[in-house]
RNA sequence: GCGCCCUUAGCUCAACUGGAUAGAGCACCUGCCUUCUAAGCAGGCGGUUGCAGGUUCGAGUCCUGCAGGGCGCGCCA
């Protein structure tokens, strides 16, 4: 099963064949000229340039062969030799009804199954996360589901910042404010033996009353001020930081309770925007790994001293600009940034051994991903080419500048989603929908109202490029937002519970009305929406689709009866508007939203 | 200083990797609810694609220069 633009392409390739020419050539896109055609090919134009002969001549003779296509209504050279094609209403029935019989909706899978891990999202522990998170996980979230849909065996890993100099910034000053913890954690440290199971959970216990994830949120910027000013401080967080990692007792069980007290605040985030993970992998899981690979780094000669450190050098021949060494060992005998993550690629290698990383981290990172790519093609710890940074732009304020509260903070994320929710109730009584509803549904409504707002709103642009998140402008949600969506889907399964109730049967779909044409040509470019975003891992293509196909199914409804229709045409509107239901809830799954049954 | 990215309608963003008349949404204007949810539909207004060159039959897209903006450049992640 293919959909319109592969058959047609293979078409008009065997004609450009026939008549000597390059078979890519015959490469067919949608028209850009809808009032023309359906699709077109441009092959012609591209091919008078090689073959040095009037391109409208060379289209004569592909549209020569292909006037006999059964599936074309109309093939017709126009302009400076474009060939336009007219798909006739049959062979769009055909396909619309293929589409509607198949359970993928008409979207094809990859030739060849690969291994993929999404490596996104990157909270961190001791912090909740914010704004600047949103991106990753929404994005990572929907790259994964596309890959997965599209074939690919698929593991997403959260990646926690658990590991670094963060940490011993932050144990430093809970010690610093608690002298009951400091008094604690220096007894266990002080001791030879580990700490026992009834040990541990008592000081858990005693843990839990005293340092909540608030406490941490608000200690850790005081004590990373306090780290940039005062340089004794940051020695004594840097040596914290190494004894950490040495897992010294004491440090070891603070650190732990860091990262209980955090995950609960990261379940609650991440269950509520519908995201999830198959790995809760964070940097201290490599930390084993560390030792045996500077070792193997050693051998294999890649390590050089310098100002007290152990690096490696990634510069190439022929760079543009001068990289930065990855810097494996600090002076203070630490594991950096760096170093947990060529762990990880070696740990990745062998507990799953990828075809391919995606890191969907924001694009200020690049350069830093470079280095350890390189460093990991030079270890041999993942083959050249597999490691791959999916860059996004940052999320800006209304003021052009990265997104801030109006008090000058970062916005938490947990705030964002509730200030959401709320926007969202009162938009829906505003509208006076789900006034029918009882409170829990009209909650999860709002709530997926909410969601697919924010989610929309995001992976409707480029990842690649910054966008400005203006709540005012997203909660209205008006035109081209996630509620519109929603809105269409929710139309549909209005008629169709009313349908059913009626006793009413969906039956074969013939296409005739021009509203009907549009959206069944729609249905066809699910398949090719999906393939753009799945190769340039790029979610606004399905966004788009979506978008596209839920106007054009608003389109039809306004002008295209359903319920009052004749039986025939009854059956074959029902057929068509739950074929356009089940393709809209298939892209807006792939992007991470979900649909109510009523609003 | 070096490097990377960006600049498209008043605003927010697209444009299938060089093709026809650069598209959407918001805002503004005009119509349409005793037919299936009007958060909707139909139509209108709005562009020297930052500027100047170049390559090409053809450039928002490729090349060069300039201007403006953002970001990154080893012991944070």
């Amino acid at each position: 099963m293919s959909d319109l633009k592969r058959g047609l392409s293979e078409a008009v390739a065997a004609a450009f064949a026939a008549a000597g020419l390059p078979a890519e050539l015959g490469r067919v896109t949608p028209s850009d000229r809808p009032d023309l055609a359906d699709f077109q090919c441009n092959g012609a134009l591209a091919a008078a340039k090689t073959a040095r002969r009037d391109p409208r001549e060379i289209a004569a003779g592909v549209t020569a062969t292909l006037a006999a296509d059964p599936r074309l209504s109309a093939v017709e050279i126009a302009g400076l030799g474009f060939i336009n094609m007219r798909v006739s209403d049959t062979a769009l029935s055909e396909r619309a009804n293929e589409i509607a019989a198949d359970p993928r909706l008409g979207a094809s899978v990859v030739e060849a199954r690969r291994r993929i891990l999404v490596d996104y999202a990157g909270p961190n522990v001791a912090k909740p996360m914010h704004v600047g998170h949103l991106r990753s996980s929404i994005i990572g979230e929907a790259i994964k589901r596309i890959y997965r849909f599209r074939g690919d065996l698929v593991v997403g890993d959260a990646h926690f910042g658990d590991w670094g100099y963060q940490m011993g910034l932050i144990i430093g000053a809970v010690m610093d404010e608690d002298p009951f913890i400091k008094a604690l954690v220096e007894q266990l440290n002080g001791r030879n033996q580990p700490v026992s199971a009834e040990e541990e959970k008592t000081a858990f216990a005693a843990l839990h009353d005293r340092v909540s994830l608030e406490d941490l949120d608000r200690l850790y910027p005081l004590a990373a001020a306090k780290g940039k000013a005062d340089i004794e401080y940051r020695e004594r967080a840097r040596r914290m930081t190494a004894e950490l990692q040495a897992k010294a007792p004491g440090y070891h069980l603070l650190w732990r309770h860091f990262a209980r007290v955090t995950k609960v605040a990261l379940e609650r985030d991440f269950h509520a925007l519908g995201v999830d993970f198959d790995l809760w992998k964070g940097e201290s899981d490599v930390d084993d790994l560390i030792a045996p690979m500077v070792k193997e780094l050693d051998a294999k000669g890649l390590l050089v001293d310098d100002q007290g450190a152990r690096i490696i050098r990634v510069a190439r021949q022929g760079d543009k600009r001068d990289l930065p060494p990855l810097l494996v060992v600090s002076s203070e005998g630490s594991a950096m940034y760096g170093t947990t993550d060529l762990a990880t690629v070696l740990d990745r290698e062998r507990s799953f051994d990828p075809d391919q990383v995606l890191y969907v981290v924001d694009q200020r990172q690049a350069d830093h991903f470079e280095v350890v790519f390189r460093a990991a093609y030079l270890a041999g710890y993942a083959p050249e080419g597999s490691l791959e940074h999916i860059g996004f732009g940052t999320m800006n304020g209304t003021d052009g500048k990265p997104f801030k509260t109006r008090e000058g903070g970062v916005l938490k994320l947990n705030d964002l989603i509730e200030m959401t929710r709320t926007k969202a109730r009162e938009r829906l009584r505003e509208a006076d929908l789900g006034a029918e509803l009882d409170p829990d549904a009209f909650d999860d409504t709002a709530h997926k109202v909410a969601v697919a707002a924010l989610k929309f709103a995001d992976l409707q642009n480029f990842r690649g490029t910054s966008y400005v998140f203006d709540l005012d402008r997203f909660t209205s949600f008006e035109g081209k937002t996630g509620p519109y969506l929603l809105y269409q889907a929710v139309r549909v399964k209005s008629v169709l519970r009313k349908a059913a109730d009626e006793g009413a049967e969906a039956g074969e779909i013939v296409i005739g009305e021009p509203a009907e044409r549009e959206l069944a040509l729609l249905l066809d470019a699910f398949d090719h929406a999906l393939a753009e975003a799945y190769e340039r891992k790029a979610p606004n293509f399905i966004a788009d689709h979506a978008y596209k196909l839920a106007q054009a199914f608003s389109r039809f409804y306004a002008a295209c009866p359903i319920l009052i229709a004749e039986p025939p045409v009854k059956a074959s509107r029902l057929a068509l508007a739950s074929a356009t239901l089940r393709q809209l809830e298939l892209a807006l799954t792939l992007l991470g939203i979900e649909t109510p049954e009523r609003m």
